[in-house]
DNA sequence: ACCTGAACACCGTTCAAGT
DNA sequence: ACCTGAACACCGTTCAAGT
């Protein structure tokens, strides 16, 4: 039943690469890695799971092709900006992307052949610490410790289960009423005094963390290699 | 064959949940969370599959398991320790941990009920930064950024295909020559002037990242809120 | 050139049955 | 109380067959 078309003359749109990644990526974002299936992948398709393997070598080669499309989502860093004000814009633009395809932060473009996207990405990023005035060696540092952050911090904002103010609250709540807070002392001030305050949303510490270390870089820049 | 002991003399230990995370612990380190199935384990454990859920009620709560295990192997920020002392130890102590369980990078216990042993870990580690001066609000900055930084660089450490100076090497090597350097210079001039250096290693990036987070968190320590 | 259906070797997990 | 075997509903992937 599910195989027949609602009519005959529905267009019947050709399967290309382009096509079954972007299916691939639409069932990552709202079910996870997990409810990516090749089965499922060719229902969304209206295509039986099989002919998937026409357009990609295998799921591998799928994934792959997920995580160099979606960098290219990322906003590149801008030549007219200085280094500092590129690098923030992309690293914000990183993490808002790695919100939108949480299970991009488990994915790893760069391990064996990145695609193109990847590569150019990397480029204009270190490319702006040079212009911007580093040495090679602290261009490498800077790159290391501004992706290293940014792919933390996603992963674990991915973990949390709340996101909204609200949700944070209600959770912190039952956190703290199921604590034995003579044991966790730390942990009971840190929710009762912080986490509770009405506004507190862990995504506001992104940006925290993020100042903190292109404040270092900028010392790093300026002081001896 | 494979369910035949040895000997009618050897002494059948009784299965537990310590030897099922064990197990389940060196399954994943020696081949990823893929490697880990129930069957598998079951083998391991010279034991039908099916014997394992006596013990675990279900695959998520053995990983979860495995994750407040691992947890364990942290090194407790000292208390005899400035803070800056006692917290780089123990995120030296994290990173190996997460080196020698690459698996346990993308698991997050922390997720929904977290274990024992990582509550006690967080209290202590946000307790040094408390005791080190930090106001609860920059201690929560502090801890957000650190451990950011740490599980970041362990998952991009993880995605690297290499490890050794001569591996790296080789690996730079065939990077630069089906490069397309003009197309990206910059990382072309990275390869070639940095990682081809004798000696380079890319775990050595991470106490530099660590260190530029705790000059600025010494910074925020001693400025204003 | 692309799509299909059946098949293979796996999964996690349930459940009735054994001891 | 713990372990087992068969079974169920899934996986990724291969391959011969269709168009």
């Amino acid at each position: 039943m599910a195989s027949l078309r609602k009519t005959a003359s529905e267009p019947r749109v050709r399967l290309n690469r382009e096509r079954v990644i972007g299916a691939a990526i639409a069932l990552a974002d709202s079910g996870g890695l997990d409810a990516l299936t090749m089965r499922r992948l060719g229902d969304d398709l209206s295509v039986e799971a099989m002919s998937v393997y026409n357009h990609v070598a295998n799921k591998e080669d799928l994934i792959n092709g997920m995580a160099d499309t979606v960098f290219c989502e990322i906003e590149l860093p801008s030549h007219s900006d200085d280094w500092r004000t590129a690098i923030r814009k992309r690293s914000i633009s990183f993490r808002d992307v790695l919100v939108r395809h949480p299970w991009a932060t488990t994915v790893r473009d760069s391990g064996t052949n990145p695609g193109a996207a990847t590569l150019r990405h990397h480029d204009r990023v270190i490319g702006t610490f040079r212009n911007g005035g580093f040495s090679v060696a602290a261009a490498a540092h800077a790159f290391s410790a501004v992706d290293s952050y940014i792919y933390g911090f996603a992963m674990q904002e991915k973990s949390l289960p709340f996101t909204t103010p609200e949700e944070t609250a209600a959770m912190a709540e039952i956190l703290l009423a199921q604590l034995p807070t003579s044991d966790y002392p730390y942990l009971a001030e840190l929710t009762a005094d912080h986490v509770l305050k009405p506004g507190y949303r862990y995504s506001d510490e992104f940006l925290v963390g993020l100042d903190l270390i292109l404040d270092g870089l900028e010392s790093m820049r300026a002081g001896p290699s």
